[in-house]
DNA sequence: CAGTGAGCGAGCTTCCGCTTGACTT
């Protein structure tokens, strides 16, 4: 056995050490945090000390035990979590968890996985920084406090299984507030005028006009006042630009520039580049520092004089400005510069990973040198100058490899001009004066908000992608499917000095796959502004984490700073429970054409209704559900009467009663005891008999057992987790590897075959007749299984001499 | 799984950061 135990957080990590300690070490991973605060309760002694009540996380047990093991049994056990926050209470758990003491245990950090690195950490070793671990504390407790004291506010005001957060929550409200920016946008128009010249050589080139007009009246004025105007070039300028390339890549800059680049969510940029670094090709993803190790920076170096050449070498450092950057790891990079990643399988892999490539290169290579040219051109009739711009490259530099893209492109670049002489004259080809309505803000995508997130210092690499799913999940926000509508706009064009007149269209306010409120998210964030401005302030974090750092720098106590945060919070939740009005976005349609009745829509238990009549009436008031296709802030009094339509009866199919109607799932067709869901773009409320028809028919097509093996049907189907076939009540996903469309005989009975074998390795006990199994699970684990009940059996008991009574037993136990 | 919404009250929900698999349909 080793006399050295290393434990790193991150088991790819943990391998890659290993080979560079002798065989004296075994390195181990914690897997993240091993320790924290019940899920169950506050966990916290707010009425006291703040003292936090820790227990080892759920997933955690074997991991620590496993840890424990091998520490026993080491001479020294080396803490090598990450040199953050996070990392050093980490070590402070596994120092208390494992029961080590000051002999026996090291403190080690460094921030890159090099050999020389690493040795040099275990020569330096140092103590656990208490001031760190305490500054980590008081984030964590901070983060509970907010998170379970809010939310429970929410389930009384509004509705149950909400949650509010002091990073969701505010990712919501930036959300809420583009959204309502974009409502209160006034658009307006104005002329641009831009022409087209051509010089003495007869080469054209493009120019715009330094004055835009507000009326087609003025702009009209303007192409005739060109009418038979002379023009020529009064100055023309040279400068020099520079360009330099942009630093390495962070989690959040690579997040972006996949977005932009190869369309990938925030999600799928992290479970790709997950892969990368397990398979060693990339360093760490989740980091928000710029830094590269000087072995990267060297290795950069050769690489790029040896494929491009020495005047493309600019090796640098860079640093990092933004706010709360703890520089634990290096940024992005390949581990190793002279693979290009072309033999890399997986499509997406290879793709992200030679973005990565092509940056980091870049990051170490020359500025670019440009030379831009800014030529004016008067008219013999006014004194207005149509401009024209163009930009040639003289050295490439960086640019050989990688420009960065941009998220909202406006204007086209300005391209090569042809050679112009000052004083030339010229003449135009046409001069257009085009109609152009000033846009409304941009709506936020996956990767714009988490660059909104970091440039407010809110959230951490490792949680970017895990909060868009919350305020998804939670129906805070979701992404936008409208298209879009065809707007009209003018364009007035003079050639051959003759005015005409065209319409030309354009698509505007689409919001498809950008980021949009729900009425749960605007009514949820309207609440918490009303109530708790300070936990809902942009600067809100930034001034917490000012001191989180006077914490770790030893400056305050860190139990000190939770009392005097308490001290204002909780009296707030108290008064808000008790005094704050429920908040439901109620919203008055109209009364009812018949009964006269009050007809209102709101915010319910179960999601937005409509509702018919008040409690005060005598009689009791009638609801109806909103479906999602509506909105509480725009539904009408005849869309909201018209649902009082359901369900709607619309005809016979095998004897059976077909219905339409909206259900807790959606919209469904209904005949005898089957369903079958209307899909996204069909209204229960318009729907035809041939259509449902139709529907129903899929529906049992796609049912339709595709083969038959040992007497059970088999199925096919795509669900969540791709596609599948089903056999005897197993679901079995079948692989790439085979083609679902056309399964053949052999490929059906091999899936079901090799399925099989493995629920038998897994069964130790079938009761059949009592539908209850006991099975095998990971970690030496066994399972008590009936239907949907799941219980893990103590390790105490011996399995194998299970009987059904002692089984029928734990169930009953389990029930209580 | 495919109607509930007042009010009563049981019993449930919830945070942010650090890490991977196991598991779902």
């Amino acid at each position: 056995m080793a006399k050295n135990l290393v434990i790193v957080e991150s088991p790819a990590k943990a391998k890659t050490i290993e080979k560079f300690l002798g065989s004296d070490f075994k390195v181990a991973s914690s897997f993240g945090h091993i320790s924290d605060l019940p899920s169950k309760d506050l966990g916290v002694n707010v009425d006291g000390d703040f003292k936090p009540k820790y227990e080892i996380s759920k997933d955690k047990k074997t991991v620590v035990k496993n840890l424990k093991n091998l520490a026993d049994k080491s001479d020294l056990v080396w803490l090598a979590s990450d040199e953050d926050r996070e990392g050093e209470a980490i070590a402070w758990h596994l120092f208390r968890l494992l029961k080590l003491d000051e002999n026996k245990a090291r403190r080690i950090v460094f921030n890159e996985i090099t050999e020389s690195a690493i040795k040099n950490a275990i020569e330096n070793p140092r103590p656990i920084d208490y001031n760190l671990v305490d500054a980590q504390q008081a984030r964590r407790v901070l983060d509970r406090i907010v998170g379970y004291e809010l939310s429970p506010v929410l389930w009384k005001k509004i509705k149950s299984g909400l949650s509010a957060g002091r990073v969701q929550s505010v990712s919501v409200r930036l959300i809420v507030e583009k959204e309502r920016e974009i409502k209160n946008f006034n658009t307006e128009s104005l002329y641009r005028i831009d022409a087209e010249f051509k010089t003495n050589n007869n080469d054209s080139f493009k120019a715009k006009l330094d004055k835009t007009f507000k009326t087609k009246e003025e702009a009209e004025s303007f192409l005739n006042n060109n009418k038979n105007s002379d023009f020529s070039v009064e100055n023309l300028e040279k400068n020099p630009l520079k360009k330099t390339p942009s630093p390495p890549f962070t989690t959040s800059t690579l997040q972006q520039e996949a977005s932009r680049k190869l369309y990938f969510s925030v999600s799928k940029t992290m479970t790709v580049a997950q892969r990368l670094y397990e398979s060693g090709l990339i360093t760490y993803m989740r980091t928000d520092s710029v830094n590269l190790s000087n072995f990267a920076k060297d290795s950069a170096k050769k690489h790029i004089i040896s494929a491009f050449g020495n005047q493309y070498s600019n090796t640098k450092s860079y640093h990092t400005k933004s706010k709360g950057v703890q520089d634990a790891h290096e940024a992005i990079r390949p581990t190793n510069f002279s693979s290009f990643g072309d033999k890399i399988l997986d499509n997406d892999q290879k793709r992200l990973y030679q973005l990565i490539w092509k940056r980091t290169i870049a990051s170490q290579m020359s500025d670019a040198m440009l030379e831009k040219t800014n030529v004016k051109i008067k008219s013999s009739n006014y004194e207005n100058l149509f401009i024209a711009t163009g930009q040639i490259v003289k050295f490439d530099g960086f640019l050989k490899v990688y420009s960065e893209g941009k998220d909202n492109v406006s204007d086209e670049d300005s391209g090569i001009l042809p050679n112009i002489q000052i004083n030339e004259n010229l003449v135009h080809n046409f001069i257009n004066a085009t109609q152009r309505f000033s846009r409304e803000p941009f709506r936020y995508t996956e990767a714009s908000l988490v660059k909104k997130l970091e440039d407010l210092g809110i959230g951490r690499p490792s949680t970017y992608a895990p909060t868009i799913s919350t305020i998804q999940n939670r129906g805070y926000v979701e992404k936008g499917t409208i298209d879009g509508e065809k707007r009209n706009y003018i364009q007035l064009s003079l050639v051959n000095e003759i005015i005409s007149e065209n319409l030309l269209e354009e698509k505007v306010g689409s919001d498809k796959g950008k980021l949009v409120p729900t009425d749960t998210g605007i009514i949820v964030t309207d609440f918490l502004i009303n109530h708790f401005e300070n936990i809902m302030d942009y600067n809100f974090t930034a001034n917490v984490e000012q001191n989180f750092d006077h914490i770790a720098e030893g400056k305050q106590e860190w139990t000190s700073m939770m009392k005097e945060f308490y001290k204002n919070f909780h009296p707030r939740v108290e008064d808000v429970h008790k005094n704050a009005e429920r908040e439901s976005g109620k919203r008055i349609l109209g009364v009812h054409p018949e009964n006269k009745r009050e007809i209102s829509v709101k915010l319910g238990k179960f999601g937005p209704m409509i509702q018919v009549g008040t409690v005060e009436d005598e009689e009791k008031p009638i609801f109806a559900s909103l479906p999602p296709e509506f909105q509480i802030k725009s539904v009408t009094l005849e869309q909201a009467l018209d649902l009082f339509s359901l369900p709607r009866e619309l005809g016979e199919y095998n004897n059976e009663i077909v219905l339409a109607n909206n259900g807790k799932y959606g919209p469904y067709i209904k005949y005898g005891k089957k369903f079958v869901s209307i899909p996204k773009g069909i209204s229960p409320l318009s729907i035809q008999l041939n259509d449902a028809l139709d529907l129903i028919k899929m529906k049992e097509q796609s049912e339709a057992p595709i083969y038959n093996y040992e007497g059970i049907d088999v199925q096919k189907g795509k669900g969540k987790f791709g596609p599948f076939i089903k056999w005897n009540n197993m679901f079995i996903n079948v692989s790439k590897k085979y083609d679902w469309e056309n399964l053949s005989e052999n490929d059906i009975i091999q899936l079901i075959e090799e399925r099989k074998k493995k629920e038998k390795e897994k069964v130790v006990h079938n009761w059949s007749n009592e539908n209850i199994r006991v099975e095998k699970g990971k970690w030496g684990k066994f399972y008590l299984i009936k239907g949907k009940i799941r219980k893990e059996i103590s390790k105490s008991i011996d399995v194998n001499a299970l009987t059904l009574d002692d089984a029928k037993q734990m169930l009953e136990n389990k029930k209580e």
